[in-house]
DNA sequence: TGTACATCAGTGAACGCGCGTTCACTGATGTAC
DNA sequence: TGTACATCAGTGAACGCGCGTTCACTGATGTAC
């Protein structure tokens, strides 16, 4: 654990500033999150450290450890927001618009493994929970409504909001699998294999869709499947 | 924290049963997991109270801590092998062992989520991780040959390892996700949502490879994967 | 312009806690005579 | 069959550590006169 010293004496914050300090709080406790390879550094030690102050002068600004790692939480859904937002509006087309909405959520996870575990993967956090919650149900909602325009347009079949959670489920297995057992037989290039989860996803949920809403149950056996699947053809095709 | 009343006085161990109480350590060990809603649980001396004993006696069973974290997720390996194995083995249809081996991969994880947690959610456990790895690496291999009868069949197409790496990524996402994130607007039956999950990576695995293998790339917009769909029909009605 | 004062952001020292780990020990057990 | 002994599984007390948290304080700052 290397301390590096603290980069200048500081100088003390007028009435009003407050929210200086703060920021560079956050702010150190990113910088430990991006270097460490374990949440568990994140210490009120380690954060004051890092910038360059006493332990106890954190209290000023949070009131206790919960509420510092709160607040880092919300900073990192407001990023991975951000990046998944920009990915959706960087096409046009319903389908491609999921594509690189899911693409830029597994880089975000891929960059910054230890804030998506504190995220996506940490046991449930005492306190201070519900605004977290918030941001990851924002998130869920922003992922529904990028789905909606696919089921308009009859690709997809469905309830947005169910098919929205199975193609998170799909993406976030994806990151959390890549985090989690690194070792594992990984394709060179994450970011297609992620890719072809996205589209394996897409294809799938289509698929699945008009299974459902196939008159008669169909066992996905191996036979029942391909028969399923050319008759889909024609519907499609009618189009 | 209960500490209920040690069971019995213990009766001393004879030389040569130093097995016995290295199982009850590991059986406090899991029961502890179970009752718990965190792996943060999991310390020496509450195994070692949970057990009747105190806690040095643990060190003539085990090397430290890690050793002692190591063989409870060894255990739960098995178990999980065990319950996904029962799974596959239920069934005849190529497609419908895999179906059955993702549910009772998915139901394993709901029933016990703090053990899923710590095997498959944790940050990386130092020392000892070769073993688990291995277990780990095993339960890849094993999916990867329930695979591998379907792309023989022709009704997968790819490589199978592949193919085995990204179902184990949607069927995970699914867990992990209902784990760490209970207030997600989950449907009430939940062994139903990951069927759809598990049938939806099929279909959509089927559908990719064929995507895949298109002699010119495919853009997923929407028109391109009408008419992709609508052309793998033709091969499928073919067989 | 100069001085006394109130404010309050940040300090330094200390607390109690639970943790993993150690070490000299004890006393029930099986064995040798 | 009875007794002395060696073994070694488990005990009891203690250690050092890092943690979150507290509290009385200090001293730079802006303000009132």
């Amino acid at each position: 654990m290397t301390t590096p010293p603290p980069p200048a004496p500081r100088r003390r914050a007028r009435p009003g500033e407050g929210t200086l300090l703060r920021e560079e709080i956050l702010r150190a406790a990113e910088t430990l999150l991006a270097e460490a390879g374990d949440e568990s550094v994140l210490t009120l030690r380690a954060v004051a450290a890092r910038t360059g102050v006493t332990t106890p002068a954190v209290y000023r600004h949070f009131a206790d450890k919960d509420a510092l790692v709160a607040a880092v939480c919300m900073r990192v859904w407001e990023a991975l927001g951000r990046e998944v937002r920009a990915g959706i509006e960087s096409a046009d087309d319903a389908f491609q618009r999921l594509r690189h909405g899911a693409a830029a959520y597994v880089r975000f996870g891929l960059d910054h493994p230890v804030q998506y575990r504190l995220l996506m993967m940490g046991p449930p956090r005492p306190g201070s929970a519900r605004p977290e919650q918030e941001a990851a149900t924002a998130c869920l909602r922003y992922l529904t409504e990028a789905v909606r325009p696919c089921v308009d347009a009859g690709v997809l079949i469905g309830d947005p909001q169910e098919i929205a959670l199975r193609a998170l489920t799909a993406v976030h297995g994806c990151v959390a699998l890549m985090i989690a057992h690194p070792y594992f037989p990984w394709p060179r290039d994450r970011d297609a294999f992620a890719d072809e989860v996205a589209r394996m996803t897409g294809l799938g949920t289509a698929a699945l869709g008009r299974l459902l809403a196939e008159p008669s149950p169909v066992a996905p056996s191996s036979g029942a499947y391909v028969a399923a699947f050319a008759r889909w053809s024609d519907e499609l095709r009618a189009r």
